[in-house]
DNA sequence: TTGTAAGCGTTATCAG
DNA sequence: CTGATAACGCTTACAA
């Protein structure tokens, strides 16, 4: 692969006018410019990234953060990124954490170290937490000399000083409790997700307001901490069962720990949705292969991954920018889990 | 973040001391050395990746290129390179072809520009195909004037000259086919993976031979070909169930398509497995979702990504080293989708 | 053991 | 419009 100079000494002219020719940096005459043209096909000859990096500062590479490539639904996120990425001009470095919020830090050092243009970053961190809350300030004031790195978080607000993609998670949650509610519900149940980050408690919160609203009764007996995962979800639903309160309906935060409290009534031998309804939020295609397939609130898994590249890209180009938090859209997917009308089919597209 | 110039002027010594400091390439007095160690830790001072790949020409980084992100498939790979990676130094490019050659030849000619150290490509090359051929041979004798750039390829063998990562499809298959025949079934049906694809040729192979073997027929009309998807396997099914010829299992090629398959039976209203039994290949979390739960042949998903990475890092280290392929181990995994003895539990761990 | 200086491939400044 | 040259941050002969 030949490089700049070789390009030049074929054309017979500097390498300067190379550079203007690729970048268009100044007006070349047309005889130059095809001479060097033609030269650049013949030796094949592209911009080595390193080189205009160096002098650029600028890598055109994001990095990307997320706990788990394996579940549903960043797989789905990082497609967004990816598309709207390869729109900008940006190529994806991926990183997990497993959750692990050292591991995260880690990865967000590493990041700032190596000149990555900007980084998208579905965080774990806690904002209750001091250490944490230092690391949350670090993101805004993080940088090498020359340049700050902007970072945009996905589903959370990290920090008011912080770009974010979220969804407006109490509305979901209330999307997902009205239903019940609509269905006659009474008594329902709440597997939350982990409650030291903002989707745990945002959700809560709309679960609680919701019930309020509808002149229900919250009873802390009735929720259920998880942390995410379909086992959690499964150990969330035997506990609650084993409570003197009773009720006919789950709301659990996400589809995957409500997979697993389907999976825990169905062993203890409840009918879903007869003796008890189960929805979650997501709607992620595994939901739709289960029998009771769940109801569930859709987000826009896709959409959410390739704003936050748009957002980045905005502010990438424009560090002084105006912070911005994009909310997007959810809504309400009506399956058996929770009413016999409901959609039964599997979904067998897309993965 | 402080460049190494600033660490020098604090520390009272040259570039190249900090330098040899950082990399150990030369031994220095322990009075500098703590002093440099001083200055690092007080700028924070961390080597500038893109100083250190112009003069090195060497980035850390290596391209992964996948048709999917978003299948039950790869982010189990992904996991695995990704681990690898951290343990040998490497940070991970991701790039999606979404089965389209054209974007897979584009991802990697844009590597090979980037200086990327190493490409992992799960290809959806065509040996027979004339363009393709070249294209394969282009990763061969790829990379800058400086180096090759090795490549590991996932899933099949594209070139003689090429590290690889594979399972022995047609074990796989054999298992697989070999499961129905233990059952007593002699007229077993196949959805093949994509046929261009060494993947379905050899899966095919697989099937055909496991059934001579056995003394049984192999008729042509129950062979369909699917695309991986699940959407596939569901049309597939319902083809063969068109036909004159009767049969009693299916053999997917891969569980996607083996879970559309049962879709599609059970929506023309026969049982999954006592009129029809069906397995697949891969043994993913989802074919342990639906009703019945699909046997399979369990493919190692992340321990082919943790090698693959592996084997790059060996070959960077020796380019000359001689070319290997790695052929890791299947194991038959039995549901009630085959034999009613068989597991019916959910997956709840691991997504 | 330490420092000086060249050079990696590119872009940008500035003089012609 | 074109070209020579400095500079980006770092590693590495080579000189001291």
């Amino acid at each position: 692969m030949a490089g700049i100079k070789e390009v030049a000494r074929k054309a017979g002219v500097s390498i300067s006018t190379v550079s203007n020719v690729m970048n268009e940096t100044k007006p070349v005459s047309p005889e130059l410019k095809s001479r060097v043209m033609e030269a650049i096909g013949e030796l094949q000859y592209a911009v080595n990234p390193v080189g205009r990096g160096l002098k650029s500062n600028k890598t055109n590479q994001v990095g990307v953060i997320v706990p788990s490539f394996n579940q549903v639904y960043f797989p789905a996120v990082l497609q967004g990124i990816h598309e709207a990425g390869i729109k900008y001009g940006y190529t994806i470095l991926v990183f997990e954490t497993n959750g692990d919020v050292e591991q995260e830090k880690k990865h967000v050092r590493f990041l700032q170290h190596s000149w990555t243009d900007g980084i998208i970053l579905a965080s774990y961190a806690n904002r209750e937490n001091i250490s944490d809350r230092k690391y949350i300030r670090s993101l805004l004031e993080n940088g090498n000399r020359k340049k700050e790195i902007p970072v945009v978080s996905l589903e959370n607000v990290l920090d008011p000083g912080i770009d974010a993609v979220v969804i407006d998670n109490r509305k979901a949650a209330s999307t997902a409790v009205n239903h019940l509610i609509s269905l006659g519900h009474t008594r329902i149940a709440h597997i939350a997700a982990p409650l030291r980050f903002q989707i745990g408690t945002l959700r809560l919160d709309g679960y609680k307001a919701t019930m309020h609203k509808a002149g229900l009764a919250v009873e802390d007996e009735l929720i259920m901490e998880g942390d995410y995962s379909p086992i959690s979800g499964y150990h969330a639903m035997k506990e609650l069962l084993k409570k003197e309160r009773k009720f006919t309906a789950v709301f659990a935060a996400n589809d995957q720990m409500g997979i697993g409290g389907i999976r825990a009534l169905l062993d203890e031998g409840y009918r879903v949705p007869e003796d008890i309804a189960v929805i979650g939020i997501d709607n992620n295609f595994p939901s739709t292969l289960i029998t009771p397939p769940l109801s569930s609130v859709n987000l826009p898994k896709y959409d959410m991954g390739y704003q936050a590249m748009h957002l980045l890209n905005e502010r990438m180009k424009d560090p002084g920018r105006l912070r911005c938090v994009i909310t997007l859209e959810s809504e309400l997917v009506i399956r058996k889990s929770t009413s016999s009308d409901g959609s039964g089919t599997w979904n067998l597209i897309g993965w």
